[in-house]
DNA sequence: AGGGTACCCGTA
DNA sequence: AACATACGGGTGCCCT
C-alpha cells in the first residue's frame, strides 16, 4: 500500500474488519523524514517540488514519488527510521485514534452551565470596576481600560512588557505584577483563566464528543520538526492540568465500564537523554542513584550538600536543568528565575563548570551542526539547519538552540516510539488480553490506557517494563505509573 | 465573508 | 532588536 494518508485508509480497513497489507509506504511520512520542515506533506505541493510533475494521484506519479524518497532514504540512512518505526508506528496511531477516549458529556454539559454563570459574573464585576462595558477579551480594549481610564502603572522600580508591536502587554506575566495597584486585576485573571477553559477546552470538546460517547484525537506524524507527534481537533496534549477548573474538566475524562484509566509516564525523559549523549558523569551518576535531580543540581551549583539544599534553590535548579535542555541564555534564565542577570550568568556559569560534559557536548554539536547545514538523533532523524551559518547573529543563535535542543527532544520522541510499537506488538500477542487493554493517548512522554481490571497489575508490571527496556541509554529509564476512575482522580 | 496576523495561553 | 525548545487553537481586528 502506497500514497498520502494512509492511516485513515488503514482505519477504514480496520472498522470494516478487512485485511492490513503487509507493505505500507506513507509518501508523506516518508518526505518528512527526508525534510521535516516542508509547508504541508500533500502529493499537490511535493510533486512538483521534488519530482516537477504535477500531482494527479496516478499511479505513476504515487511511484515516481516513492522512488525518489527511497533513494533519498537511503542516501540520508533513513531506511530503519521508515520501515522499522514510523511505517508499524502508523498501525499503533490507527488503533489509538478508533478507541478514542470517553468523555462523561452530562458533567461535561455541568461543567459549561456554570463556567457560563461563572463568567457573566466576572464580567459584571469587571465592567462596575472599569466604569464602563468592553469586550474584555481584546487586548487593545482591556489595554485601554486598564491603563488609560483607570491609569493603572507598574509599582516602582518595575518595568513592564510592551508587546513586539508597542502597545502595553495584557498578558498574565504583566498582569500578576498589576495586582496590587487594582481590584479589577485579579477579576481579570480569572476571567481569563475560565474563560480559556469554556472557549478552547469544555465548549469544542462538547462538540467533538463521537456518537459512541468518545473524543478521537487525529495525530499528525508530520507535524512537528523533531520527530514528536502532534494533536488536533482537539489537541489532547495540551489538556490543562493542576488547577482546580483544569480538575474538574480531566473528571469528565472517563474508562468505559469495568475499566480504569492508567498512565505512564516517563521521568525526566529530556534530562536523562541529555545525561545519555552528552556522558556528563556526575549527571550520569545522579541517575543511577535515582537522586532527585533538580535537588542535586541545586546543590552542585550553590555549592551545599544535598540537606542543605532549600526548596528556592531546589525551583532554580529546575528552571536550570530545563533551560540547559533548550539552550537558554542568561537573560531569559534571569527572567523566569527572578534573579539578577549577573545572578542568573553567575548560576549558568557555576552550572556549566559543574557539568563540564553538557557544555562540551553542546559546542560539539554546535560544530557539527555549522559545518553540516544540519542536526541529527541517535536513530539517523535529521533536521536541517540553514540559518545556523546566516549573517543575522540572531537567526544564527536561535538555529544553535535548535541544534541542541533536537538531538534531545527528538530521541526521547523516538523512545516513546519504540515502547508505542513494542506495546502494540506484546498486545496482538496476548490472547488473553484482547480488548482488556487499549492505548488511547500519547502525550510526548506519557502514554495513557484503559485496562480492564482483572489484568490491571500484571498490565503495569508489562507495559513499564517494555517502556524502560525501550531503548539502551547509558543511564536507566524510568516510568511512574498512576492509575484511576477518571483522568483527574488518578494516583 | 473570508484570509492573515497579533496576542494570548494550554501542554511536554 | 530579537535572547528557552516543540506544538494547536481561540478571539479580535484589519484587510481585501
Amino acid at each position: 500500500m502506497i500514497g498520502f494518508d494512509l492511516k485513515e485508509k488503514i482505519k477504514d480497513l480496520k472498522k470494516t474488519r478487512r485485511g492490513i497489507p503487509e507493505e505500507i509506504f506513507d509518501l508523506g511520512v516518508a518526505f518528512w523524514l527526508i525534510n521535516p520542515d516542508e509547508e504541508n506533506y500533500t502529493g499537490e505541493y511535493l510533486a512538483p517540488k521534488y519530482i516537477h510533475r504535477e500531482f494527479d494521484n496516478s499511479e505513476e506519479v504515487l511511484d515516481e514519488l516513492r522512488i525518489y524518497a527511497v533513494d533519498k532514504l537511503k542516501e540520508l540512512g533513513m531506511e530503519k527510521l521508515f520501515y522499522k518505526l514510523e511505517m508499524p508506528l502508523l498501525l499503533v496511531l490507527a488503533d489509538m485514534e478508533i478507541n478514542g477516549i470517553g468523555v462523561n458529556k452530562d458533567k461535561l454539559e455541568i461543567l459549561n452551565k456554570a463556567a457560563g454563570k461563572k463568567l457573566l459574573e466576572l464580567t459584571q464585576k469587571i465592567y462596575k470596576e472599569a466604569g464602563a462595558s468592553f469586550n474584555i477579551n481584546s487586548p487593545k480594549q482591556l489595554g485601554g481600560i486598564l491603563f488609560n481610564k483607570l491609569s493603572i502603572g507598574a509599582p516602582a522600580g518595575i518595568k513592564i512588557k510592551k508587546t513586539p508591536t508597542g502597545a502595553v502587554s495584557t498578558d498574565f506575566e504583566t498582569l500578576v505584577l498589576l495586582k496590587k495597584e487594582h481590584k479589577i486585576i485579579d477579576l481579570i485573571l480569572e476571567y481569563r483563566e475560565l474563560f480559556k477553559l469554556q472557549s478552547t477546552y469544555i465548549k469544542p470538546f462538547l462538540e467533538l464528543i463521537a456518537k459512541d460517547g468518545r473524543i478521537h484525537t487525529n495525530y499528525l506524524q508530520t507535524g512537528t520538526v523533531t520527530g514528536r507527534l502532534s494533536s488536533e481537533n482537539p489537541n489532547m496534549q495540551n489538556i490543562p492540568a493542576g488547577n482546580k477548573s483544569a480538575d474538574e474538566f480531566k473528571d469528565c475524562f472517563e474508562p468505559a465500564r469495568g475499566y480504569s484509566l492508567v498512565s505512564f509516564d516517563y521521568s525526566q525523559i529530556e534530562l536523562r537523554v541529555l545525561a545519555s549523549l552528552s556522558g556528563d558523569p556526575k549527571m550520569i551518576e545522579a541517575f543511577n542513584n535515582d537522586l532527585d535531580i533538580h535537588k542535586m543540581t541545586a546543590a552542585q551549583v550553590n555549592n551545599v550538600p544535598l540537606e542543605k539544599v532549600t526548596p528556592q534553590m531546589r525551583q532554580f535548579a529546575k528552571t536550570l536543568n530545563f533551560g540547559m535542555v533548550y539552550g537558554m541564555g542568561f537573560i531569559a534564565f534571569a527572567k523566569s528565575s527572578g534573579l539578577s542577570a549577573a545572578d542568573a550568568k553567575k548560576f549558568i556559569a557555576e552550572y556549566f563548570s559543574d557539568f563540564k560534559q553538557i557544555k562540551k557536548w553542546q559546542e560539539k554539536v554546535k560544530e557539527d551542526a555549522r559545518k553540516n547545514c544540519f542536526v541529527s538523533n541517535l536513530n539517523g532523524r535529521r533536521r536541517w539547519l540553514l540559518n545556523i551559518v546566516s549573517s543575522s547573529q540572531f537567526l544564527a543563535k536561535q538555529a544553535e538552540r535548535e541544534a541542541i535542543n533536537m538531538p534531545v527532544q527528538s530521541l526521547a520522541a523516538d523512545i516513546l516510539k519504540i515502547a508505542m510499537i513494542k506495546i502494540g506488538e506484546e498486545l496482538r500477542l496476548r490472547d488473553q488480553w484482547n480488548d482488556k487493554i487499549r492505548l488511547l493517548l500519547t502525550i510526548h512522554d506519557e502514554l495513557l490506557f484503559e485496562i480492564k481490571d482483572d489484568i490491571i497489575k500484571e498490565a503495569k508490571g508489562v507495559i513499564s517494563g517494555l517502556m524502560e527496556g525501550a531503548f539502551k541509554l547509558s543511564v536507566p529509564l524510568k516510568v511512574s505509573i498512576e492509575s484511576g476512575r477518571t483522568w483527574n482522580k488518578m494516583d
